[in-house]
DNA sequence: AAACCGTCCAACCGCACAATG
DNA sequence: TCATTGTGCGGTTGGACGGTT
């Protein structure tokens, strides 16, 4: 079903003429197309029977909706997914499992069907791949999450979390099991996690306000949707932000044998579902621009860009950028004002629980962020 | 060149939910 | 309440396409 077939009433297919309602289905015609492009230009969208109906069109008013949703939408982005999009895809697949149309809202252009499809055909063959060669243990959990029930996405080897560590540089945050150490380490409750996750505070970076990186090692993907699974994430007074970084080898994001490599351009973070906009050059340090309109409702992506510098230094040694983000290598965003506003805004941020499930069930409530890629 | 086969993706289907009468 | 209608979502299908034999 590549391309409409331009002869007049030849892709009237199967069962068009079966039933005696008829209503066309199958592949849309050139004609049709016209004729629901301009209906929708000129009335703008309504009730579908209505469209239907009104622009003399031979269709339900659904398969009306989903053709102008998935093919004649003017603010559709065609062509191929970009390895940002890509990467994005992989991360909020991770967090919200099968949840296409949420994905696709946060992918500006981008429609859930399309997203379904590159993950049905591309991604989860090479997670698939990955997970062969990487491991003999096999897992029922390992790659085809669209048949799980708890829409589990990609965890670990195994389908356990592998040991994983996060380093969150936060200045001023004092985390409530172990505020005065430099080092301190809880675990979360992942139902997958063989391991306590770690969590490395670095009191060492008071320049740099508002950096998280969090990050795995050894293997593992340091992802997953629904309950038993993990991303990291932190709930600062309600204002939550999530990241993640691998560099393990065959971690999910890492280094070595994880998806992309390594992870280098990285926003971990759930992205808004309003105004959105993903713009990118294929260049391999592209640029990626954060911004927001919510209104101070996440201050720390206010209406002021982040930007994030792909450079592959500025991860871990931040002695040069202030407020990197959830970067990961040359993925750091960079926000001098309003992020170094909220983070300075709490002299003392704490963290009492971490609860996984917590966390993870309310995916919609992260910071919403506004992607470029430059 | 023809047959075969795997992949891709547009479109359909069934279901759930909300709004309305 | 209950039925109807409209909408949206996720899963699935089937045919075009391209590569391989």
């Amino acid at each position: 079903m590549r391309k409409p077939d331009a002869t007049p009433g030849k892709n009237t297919n199967t069962s068009n003429n079966n039933n005696n309602n008829k209503m066309r289905k199958g592949l849309w015609s050139p004609e049709e197309d016209d004729k629901l492009m301009n209906y929708m230009m000129n009335n703008g969208q309504g009730c579908w029977s209505d469209v239907a109906r009104n622009a003399g069109l031979q269709r339900c008013g659904k398969s009306c909706r989903l053709r102008w949703i998935n093919y004649l939408r003017p603010d559709l982005k065609r062509g191929a997914f970009s390895p940002q999009e890509e990467e994005l895809i992989i991360h909020l697949h991770s967090l919200l499992g099968n949840r296409w149309s949420q994905i696709a809202a946060r992918l500006p252009g981008r429609t859930d069907n399309e997203i379904k499809n590159f993950w049905n055909s591309t991604i989860k063959k090479r997670i698939k791949n990955m997970s062969s060669s990487t491991t003999t243990t096999t897992s029922p959990n390992t790659s085809d999450s669209s048949s799980e029930k708890d829409n589990c996405g990609l965890v670990g080897v195994g389908g356990f979390m592998s040991p994983m560590f996060m380093d969150v540089v936060v200045p001023s945050l004092t985390l409530t099991n172990s505020s005065t150490s430099s080092t301190s380490s809880m675990a979360l409750n992942g139902g997958h996690m063989t391991d306590p996750l770690q969590i490395h505070i670095d009191h060492h970076h008071h320049h740099h306000q508002g950096l998280m990186n969090v990050y795995g090692s050894a293997n593992g993907y340091f992802s997953g949707a629904g309950q038993n699974e993990m991303s990291a994430a932190l709930d600062f007074g309600g204002n939550r932000m999530i990241g993640s970084y691998g560099s393990g080898q065959g971690g999910m994001f890492g280094g070595g044998g994880g998806i992309g490599g390594g992870m280098e351009k990285e926003i971990q973070q759930v992205p808004p579902l309003e105004s959105i906009s993903m713009e990118e050059n294929n260049g391999p340090n592209n640029n990626i621009v954060i911004s927001s309109n919510l209104n101070n409702k996440y201050p720390f992506v206010n209406s002021k860009n982040i930007k994030g510098e792909s450079n592959h230094h500025n991860n871990n040694n931040h002695h040069h950028h202030n407020n990197n983000l959830g970067g990961g290598g040359g993925g750091g965003v960079n926000n001098t004002n309003n992020l170094a506003n909220f983070w300075q805004g709490e002299d003392q941020l704490k963290v009492g629980e971490w609860d996984l499930e917590e966390l993870m069930k309310d995916v919609s409530s992260f910071p919403f962020l506004d992607f470029q890629v430059e």
